[in-house]
DNA sequence: CGGTTTTGACCCGCGC
DNA sequence: GCGCGGGTCAAAACCG
């Protein structure tokens, strides 16, 4: 377990650059979708429920939960640079998204998740759509879930995000010095997955690529940890993945660079049904917030989600 | 004792 | 067809 090592590193911050060669590059380079910062990434990211203004987040857990952010800090970070946003989204997996491929530049993860079979879950309960690699049937291709992948600053690996992963497999990537490591989300029903990273080029950069959507709410930190435990960025992700429409970012201490917006944000993710999506579990019907033009208002520094404010 | 991590083996897709 | 690399499995080890 790497909780231990979670408490007590410094600050960590999300960034997205304008790199398309960023560890995960190797993969399915040709099914990416970027995203670009400034004008342009405002409708991107409200194309994918993402609004940066909106400040309607539902606190998952209370507002005061912030004890262990002291000397941390989690920002989400966005880079003015017009190229300055990498942060991807592979809509089908490259398997499927032949059927797609004149919409490869057009990242309607909404759709065309919705007609993605479930992935295998990790549960007993019921059976996953997908066939485990080890008992797939021949010509059975591998189907590959929505997947989104950002980069963090910080110094460890696995970044805390408000659900629960079980490591299941590590393997050195080509080129690069350190390991990938693969987690599935606990959850028995639920097929989300991440892969987390060090960037190659920059260690202190940190790869998480989501895949697939929680089909269950956040469920805290059960190891008696915080609700939010800000010093890990990988909430944002964690919302990126999941069906869950309403999130925020801590944001704290962050250091002003000049190049940087730190924004605040809740997330309306796209509707996909857990079922379609691939979940197997039901999740309870959420508020569809309505997607409002994204600013980014400057350096944000202060600007803390909705329920931290409330302190 | 149950859950998680580790790690070698295996499977699969892809490029040559 | 073969080799490579990514992704996953599953048994063993580990841990609380």
């Amino acid at each position: 377990m790497e909780d231990k090592d979670k408490v007590s590193h410094p600050a960590t911050k999300t960034e997205f650059t304008s790199e398309s060669n960023w560890g995960i590059g190797a993969e399915d380079s040709d099914s990416v979708n970027y995203f670009f910062s400034g004008d342009r990434d405002t409708n991107i990211l409200s194309e994918f429920g993402w609004n940066p203004q909106q400040e309607q987040a539902n606190r998952i857990g209370g507002p005061d939960d912030r004890s262990d952010l002291a000397g941390s800090g989690s920002y989400w970070l966005f880079p003015q640079e017009t190229s300055g946003f990498s942060g991807l989204i592979e809509p089908v997996d490259k398997t499927t998204a032949e059927a797609s491929a004149s919409t490869s530049n057009n990242p309607s993860v909404s759709s065309s998740s919705s007609d993605d079979p479930p992935e295998k879950s990790t549960g007993s309960i019921e059976k996953p759509a997908e066939i485990p690699s080890k008992s797939r049937k021949k010509g059975q291709k591998r189907i590959r879930q929505q997947r989104f992948a950002f980069m963090t600053k910080s110094e460890v690996d696995h970044l805390e995000d408000g659900y629960r992963w079980r490591k299941y497999g590590q393997k050195a990537v080509k080129n690069s010095p350190f390991p990938r490591s693969y987690y599935r989300c606990t959850n028995s029903k639920c097929t989300v997955k991440k892969r987390v990273e060090r960037s190659s080029e920059d260690p202190t950069i940190v790869i998480t690529t989501y895949e697939g959507q929680h089909c269950h709410h956040n469920i805290g930190f059960p190891r008696g940890g915080t609700i939010i435990s800000t010093h890990e960025a990988a909430v944002f992700a964690s919302q990126i993945a999941p069906p869950l429409s309403q999130f925020y970012y801590p944001i704290h201490n962050f250091p002003r660079d000049q190049n940087s917006l730190v924004i605040t944000q809740s997330v309306d993710h796209p509707q996909v049904p857990a079922d379609e999506a691939g979940g197997s579990c039901t999740m309870p019907p959420e508020p569809n917030p309505q997607p409002s033009s994204a600013t980014y208002d400057g350096l944000l520094g202060d600007i803390v989600p909705p329920g931290m404010r409330n302190k």
